[in-house]
DNA sequence: CCATCTTCCTTCGAAATCGAAGATAAAGCG
DNA sequence: CGCTTTATCTTCGATTTCGAAGGAAGATGG
């Protein structure tokens, strides 16, 4: 499993093969006007890409009045990422192409409280695992990413003082994984891969805000379509104050949190309170497709509360749409609460056009961001 | 006084002038580095634009330790822009060069009351005005720009619902603006060209949030360097629901927004409501800073409220720094109670490189900002 | 004062890019 | 079916950009 040779495109060759990979275009004539540059280079820079054997031509689309365009794709030998999205007790791990589509996904148990470097190092495993089984022969890995429960410091790939992963804090994660791997790795934070991942689902909106709320409450930002770090904390919600009767304290040592009355450990929290018993937030969301009213109660309560607090960022950003992911987003009580909340309160400039919806990427949106994001790196 | 030549300069040489003329670069050596083209490209081109008179050398920099750099400057008469900050009562005017420096600015009385067309031709007699004054013979008007104390809609140039602009809603004033000049015309809100005037004064700090506390509440975003405009209404702050004891209505239909707390309008109804008579925003810092203890108090009090608001914004957007400006941004209760409330309740990893500060741009920050996105415009 | 270093700027042949014109391939239509 | 229209892709000479090498101008340090 050699896989060490780097990827050598340069300049205008790796841009194409980036528009190519990403989906942005898939003909010549569309990379032309995407890119900017001129057709004939455009046409140039393919043929070598195709000579080289990473752009494979591959049957014609649709016409839409005139010649046909010649389909382009990523050539399936040209390489591999292997991706990860670790939480709390499940990882998902798979393999995708260049082009960020999956060649197999699957989800496993995991513990990420018994510490980063075995963590890491059962991830690398099953990454090896995965390859010895679903890997071609002779097709390179060229990158390996992965998503983390916890604020990341882009410019170290470390952890820093994260909330729910005892022994973390401060652990170099990208270092870490570049010891297995001489490839381009990535770390980020779990909220901002599901963000790219979703935004590929999104053609034409440039500014999102996607939430994942599943135990905990996290939410990734996309501006001018690409994803905003700040100084690498961006995004975080989970601690700000909410308006309620009640005052409880949140880990973090201030008082009244999002996070400790609308995370899915809150609801779990508050459901065993009354006595029903609950597992992972899915069994959240399966007690309220069942129609206990407890906890239907507590989910719109929580949407109301992710609503009020989203309102102000509705006006303060503008966004396009706010795209709901994590376990807990198929209960509908949540979307519709929080949809309620933020029309009810924002600026009418501000929803006029904005959409509320659930999640488009599908499952493993956060593992296709990962890919997204590797891309940049593998793609000098 | 033509100026109907257009100015012509495409490609690399508009991007090379952008870059002195906002003073990103001033030698060839850093307009290589800036620009990122070869260093022999930028000789060329900066020797083309020379001869077209547009660049001019003057004098040298001083060395880093080798050959000092031959200094750059956008010539004095390659053209001039009108610009504007137009407020309730005031309004600034001021001719700038082509790399915005002012050669003359003024404040006016004026009242947007009047409507749009009153208001919007009495600028343009002012702007001729001051171009017969000030403006040297030969150097022609390349563009116009104003800013507006209310939404603007950044495709069309209109007003969008303002808050306290009769007569001014849905009106199309970039439209009108060009009716009288045959040149790019800028129209955006007076909040977002302080952003952008004071984002020149800041290097080095690519996320910022600027606040505007004058009568009413404005805020500009800065996301990697640019104008955050979302659909056109980011930025809005004074809308947000915030906690208090008591409840009072705003203008906009809803209960305690942070306008009719902690604007400057707010703070001098509560003053007169007190006895106290004030006519302008200033007139409450100057009260402040001669120790009467009511308005410190509320000043204090306002100060807090909006500093809650931004712990919501500082943990979600994580920027560089907040900048507060406008005529309440000297009082100095009001920065030191903004810090408080931000420092204590916002994340540490949210904080620990956050500056709090206030302007460093002037008083003319929003028309140099002005300047700033019209030479977008201007340099094709 | 002279050698050496650093930085700035220019020269010039090689390489990349552009743009106009044309070739190719399909849809639409009488 | 041939004709026009539309869109995609290629060819080729002109232009732009690059990069390596070298010259210019000042800092540094013996």
């Amino acid at each position: 499993m050699s896989g060490k040779e780097r990827l050598l495109v340069r300049g205008a060759q790796g841009d194409l093969l980036r528009l190519v990979a990403t989906g942005h275009a898939e003909s010549r004539a569309q990379l032309a006007r995407v890119s900017g540059l001129a057709a004939s280079s455009v046409s140039l820079r393919v043929e070598e890409l195709i000579d080289t054997g990473l752009l494979v031509e591959e049957g014609s689309g649709t016409s839409s009045g005139g010649r046909r365009p010649r389909r382009l794709r990523v050539s399936p030998t040209a390489g591999l990422l292997a991706v990860a999205d670790l939480g709390a007790h499940h990882a998902r791990l798979g393999l995708l192409d260049l082009s960020g589509v999956p060649l197999v996904v699957e989800e496993r148990a995991c513990d990420i409280a018994l510490g980063p470097e075995a963590t890491l190092d059962w991830m690398a495993a099953a990454f090896d695992e995965l390859l010895l089984a679903h890997g071609p022969a002779g097709v390179p890995l060229r990158g390996v990413g992965t998503g983390i429960p916890g604020p990341v410091d882009p410019g170290s790939g470390r952890v820093v003082s994260p909330s729910r992963m005892p022994g973390w804090n401060n652990f170099p994660v990208a270092e870490h994984l570049g010891a297995h791997y001489d490839l381009p790795v990535l770390v980020e934070n779990d909220a901002n891969l599901l963000a790219v991942g979703e935004a590929r689902s999104w053609p034409g909106f440039d500014n999102l805000m996607v939430l994942k709320a599943g135990s905990g409450i996290g939410c990734g930002v996309i501006v001018d379509g690409r994803l905003h770090r700040g100084r690498g904390a961006a995004g975080d919600i989970s601690h700000v104050r909410v308006r309620t009767d009640s005052s409880t304290m949140c880990s973090c040592g201030h008082p009244d949190c999002l996070e400790a009355y609308a995370s899915g450990a809150a609801l779990m929290d508050a459901l065993s309170g009354l006595g029903i018993a609950t597992r992972r937030p899915a069994d959240v969301v399966a007690l309220v497709e069942d129609g206990v009213p407890e906890a239907t109660a507590l989910v719109r309560n929580a949407g109301r509360l992710i609503g009020e607090v989203l309102t102000v960022l509705v006006n303060f950003l503008n966004p396009d749409a706010i795209v709901v992911g994590g376990s807990l987003s198929t209960a509908e009580p949540l979307i519709s609460s929080i949809r309620a909340a933020v029309y009810e309160r924002c600026l009418p400039l501000a929803t006029r056009d904005l959409e509320i919806a659930v999640t488009r990427g599908g499952p493993d949106a956060a593992l296709l961001g990962a890919g997204s994001l590797l891309l940049d790196a593998v793609l000098s």
